[in-house]
DNA sequence: CGATTCATTGAGCTCACTCAACCTTTGTGG
DNA sequence: CCACAAAGGTTGAGTGAGCTCAATGAATCG
């Protein structure tokens, strides 16, 4: 997934996003001039619907396209030879799809929309070109690339570091993280995805996410009910994730 | 880590190397024509020596350069605000390290040498300027950084879904193809990080390493003598990370 | 509104962890 | 070159966090 907590720059990105309603915009644009913007819109696929459920891409395929979210959530996994599947990560709006596919220009992962979703198709050669001309484009893609790597690392060092409840609760504040940067409520939100999905994605079982659920209720960090979420102690929360709370879990 | 197993690319990159005796062209110059790797010869710094134990950036540094690894062994750590150190990857001749550090700037790890090593210096503005002039440059580094993703990918996969045997199969699996791919013995090997090292990027303890390498030594797959490994049974190995041998673990 | 998928809670188990003792290798100064 | 200190590695015994299996409740969807 791409991340956009954290940076500066990225920030910027989404303020340009939230006034101008182009999602690649908050995904590329930083520092483009408005020529440049208009080459880029000129470069978008058109929107693509992609119904609860269904697949944008699938593992083993081959590259066609990169993708921003124009809206909706997306998840990523990966499937062993035996059918195990890992979810890899959760997008959304404004986020770009199909980044780790560059290297062997096959997906190594699939996406599994987790409501209705809208995307832009991004011809990735297109932008390489565009990228030549408008120096800022380029960098700016590579940040991208390089918070994917930043973001995956932290996960790791979740993963070797943290017990459930604290694996939760990095996972809620990274949720809350960025539903505040698009201007929704940092405390009080909705899951997009199944218990399976978060346990998955923080390598424990179905099963413990629901009795870490339980107690950072006990704890009155948060109440999750369903898939409807009320952070009652941000604070408290980010201080349960300890030295994670900086960083962009 | 900057990982070069896999990608039919890569080891077109790694054949040159062989070669011509210059780290950068394994890294940067697939499918370069001899005028842009000249031009990248001389974007190199010096060689840099680093001593065994000493680091040659630290977390939260500012970036400064990009590093090609020409000789030596390296570990990239992730220290937690308490003083937990999580490894995050290990590196070896011929790979990148500070590729994290373009999203903000700053390093997110520190590399730490692990023999006496020596490394080039890659300034990454400069090496975009360059990239401009000679896209196949640009799209390999691309590569390179989408490796990084795939690769970061695969680890949580394992952390995910495998147990302490097969993790450090895997570990060790991934070493013998890297090793291979540089001219060297796939099954015989010299480990140079310590258990508690490679606990701590497999997500377990020093003393579940010990278990595992006396249970692999004890199914006749790999026998680990300290710091020297000799595979049995590679084939074995593979079968027993099951759906993971394929990939790049 | 019945079926199916998803979520919760309990009971018992297991794999990896902790703590601890001991062994082996590496490095250093006399 | 040896001796000894320090760091790294191995093995055992007991513990515990998260897993498995199972039963039941809640939400979602034709």
């Amino acid at each position: 997934m791409t991340h956009i907590l954290g940076s500066a720059s990225e920030s910027q990105m989404f303020r340009s996003y939230v006034t101008n309603d182009n999602v690649v915009e908050l995904c590329l644009t930083l520092g483009l001039c408005s020529e440049g913007i208009t080459q880029l819109n000129s470069l978008m696929t058109p929107r693509k619907g992609v119904k609860k459920g269904e697949s944008l891409f699938n593992q083993g395929e081959r590259l066609e396209s990169l993708y921003a979210i124009r809206s909706g959530f997306f998840k990523t996994t990966m499937t062993t030879k035996e059918g195990k599947e890992q979810v890899s990560g959760f997008q959304m709006m404004g986020e770009m799809l199909g980044m780790d596919a560059i290297s062997t220009e096959h997906h190594t992962s699939s996406a599994i929309a987790l409501v209705d979703s809208v995307v832009y198709g991004v011809d990735f050669s297109q932008l390489q070109q565009l990228g030549r001309e408008f120096p800022a484009l380029q960098r700016n893609f590579m940040k991208l690339m390089s918070d994917e790597i930043v973001h995956s690392r932290t996960v790791l060092l979740m993963m070797g570091t943290m017990n459930s409840d604290e694996r939760l609760a990095a996972f809620l504040l990274n949720l809350s993280g960025r539903f505040a940067l698009r201007g929704y409520s940092p405390i009080s939100f909705i899951l997009r995805m199944r218990r399976e999905d978060i346990a998955s994605y923080l390598g424990l079982r179905m099963e413990t996410i629901c009795r870490a659920v339980t107690r950072l209720r006990e704890m009155s960090l948060a109440n999750l009910s369903g898939r409807d979420v009320e952070i009652v102690n941000l604070l408290g929360l980010k201080d349960h994730v300890a030295g994670f709370s900086r960083q962009r879990v």
